[in-house]
DNA sequence: TTGTATGCGTTATCAC
DNA sequence: GTGATAACGCATACAA
């Protein structure tokens, strides 16, 4: 489109040599202020800006990550990815997005721009890949992931602690005076729904209160789902009076359903979710949810990453930071 | 981190040349069937990925493609992002994702990824640069705008008909048998508000009712602003019996307080957002709103913009692309 | 069919 | 303080 100005075309006009013109460019101290001058109306007088190909090439990095999501519609990840930025743009690293759509192959592809150079490190949020793929691509390249952990994945990992978050979460129910607890949980396994299943299971056990399979309920992470699985739970002959839902998506789902049979949310029946996406506290009644520090995840998986690129001794440790309730109508709060 | 294996040690390994090397990765057709081989083993012995960083140099082209949004936060930019992605990969293009936090500046740099060549083209989703500094970008450089238009910009843009989409919004709510219409906008103007503004007051002189300047509420784009904006105009003398929201977030808000003050929804008083997000149908009652045809409008905005990379005449055309209502509770549908 | 050689736009090393 | 020039990794024109 551009017929491309180069640096030479600016040493040219300007009288000096390219190597001058970089010196400039890159505010070098050895330079005379002539030269700098010089420079300066020519890089104006042409429009010339800098290629990174050339750069890029040259310095061999491109001071860019590349942050890897399943789509943009969890609009959760807006906070990691924010955190994420703010570490990044602190240290001349800019963030890139792309989205895999929960497809393998697609975060194969994509991870194609980290082995092939095109950025200098990557952050997988919630990868579909298994542990033994991404540990291999751990060794030879510059990877973290955030969020989400990964069973025997010797790879930077920063999340929180989700089976502690569970418990926390399932105790408070138990506290409040329930015994009688729901779990709405998901059918496709992430390490996190485990995890936080784990925790209900712990929470139980905390309480004496015996493990009954037949109320938890697995079913997607979409709203529906999170209707289905109030339906079934409360057609159960003996009904929970809590229920726990791994998401708030599916928490809402959840209270859709209650709402439309006439229980009396926060008395009758309350509801706990995760994550404390925005609509929690739109929704009507709001909802008691457990928070996870995003800001922080991302900056933190950012800081561990540019640390690694420069290490040659990379830090593979998980990382998990501390987590909290939220406590709204929905519990009664 | 990893010390580069190259195209010549593929060369040296397989016994041929770099020449040979490239042409097989790259698909040539004369090339023998031996050297194919023998150049595909070395990769793989070698575990060689072609750097981006040398091809991007030489072919002088990334097929990278920068979507540039505020942030991740709306969810309702995933269908776009979703239509891009489709459009772009088909042409062995990817799309990054980048946000400006609604900061001219850093909008400003991310852009600087663009002069200097790191990615071919740029997709701006809701600009903040003012159409001026745009107009001159894309003269020299391959931009396109998706979803807010600018005036007097002349660069391609793919958005819908927000005065008509705003129009037929009102109008349908007049039709239902309203003539006190609230509109509950933004203060911070951004030319799709504007537009559907414009087509509220259309909407009125369609019907012969006077525009009432006491039934518009400037606010914000949160949900308390539509909380704010629905009980400033409820506590008007004479109160709307329906309200048009230029967002659904704010209508959400917007009904929020209507719950609160126990207006019967889609009786006394009905509602109409825009943009369908997700939440508009978990909401309780469900918000009837107008949708745009996000998927569609970022395949289309990709195609052209590739088209315009060819092009040695590229089209600064503006694309309309078709609305609708869908219509829920809130209206009493 | 294959190899040699050049150049893409930079930065960095080295002489001056 | 400055200017040649090599090198980064690759693709391709040209020769063979």
């Amino acid at each position: 489109m551009l017929m491309s100005v180069t640096i030479k075309d600016v040493a040219k006009s300007a009288n000096v040599s390219v190597a001058t013109v970089s010196r400039v460019l890159n505010k070098k101290s050895n330079v005379s202020e002539e030269a700098i001058q010089a420079v300066n109306s020519a890089v104006q007088a042409l429009g010339y800006s800098p290629s990174f190909l050339g750069r890029d090439l040259r310095k061999s990095e491109t001071r860019r990550i590349l942050a890897i999501i399943a789509s943009t519609e969890q609009s959760f990840y807006s906070d990691v990815i924010r955190g994420m930025e703010v570490a990044a743009f602190s240290q001349g690293y800019d963030v890139l997005i792309a989205t895999t759509h929960d497809v393998p192959n697609h975060e194969m592809h994509l991870l194609g721009m980290l082995f092939s150079r095109a950025v200098d490190g990557a952050v997988l949020l919630g990868p579909k890949l298994d542990a033994a793929t991404i540990n291999s691509l751990g060794e030879k390249h510059n990877i973290a992931m955030c969020l989400e952990r990964l069973d025997n994945c010797n790879v930077l990992t920063v999340t929180i602690d989700n089976v502690k978050a569970g418990r926390d979460a399932v105790n408070y129910l138990i506290r409040k005076g329930h015994k009688k607890i729901g779990l709405i949980t998901t059918l496709q396994r992430s390490q996190s729904s485990i995890d936080r299943e784990i925790g209900y299971k712990l929470a139980l056990k905390d309480n004496g209160i015996p493990y009954n399979e037949d109320y938890v309920y697995f079913g997607g992470y979409e709203t529906e789902q999170g209707m289905r699985g109030c339906e079934y739970l409360m057609n159960l002959p003996s009904p929970p009076t809590a229920i726990f839902s791994i998401s708030d998506i599916i928490a809402i789902g959840a209270m859709n359903y209650a709402l439309s049979k006439g229980y009396r949310i926060g008395k009758d029946l309350i509801f706990m979710g995760f994550d404390n996406i925005q609509y929690s506290h739109m929704f009507v009644p709001h909802l008691s949810t457990v928070e996870q520090p995003c800001y922080a995840q991302g900056k933190l998986v950012i800081e561990k990453l540019i640390e690694n690129m420069k290490a040659t001794n990379p830090d593979h440790n998980l990382y998990t930071l501390p987590h909290s309730l939220v406590l709204r109508e929905s519990t009664g709060d």
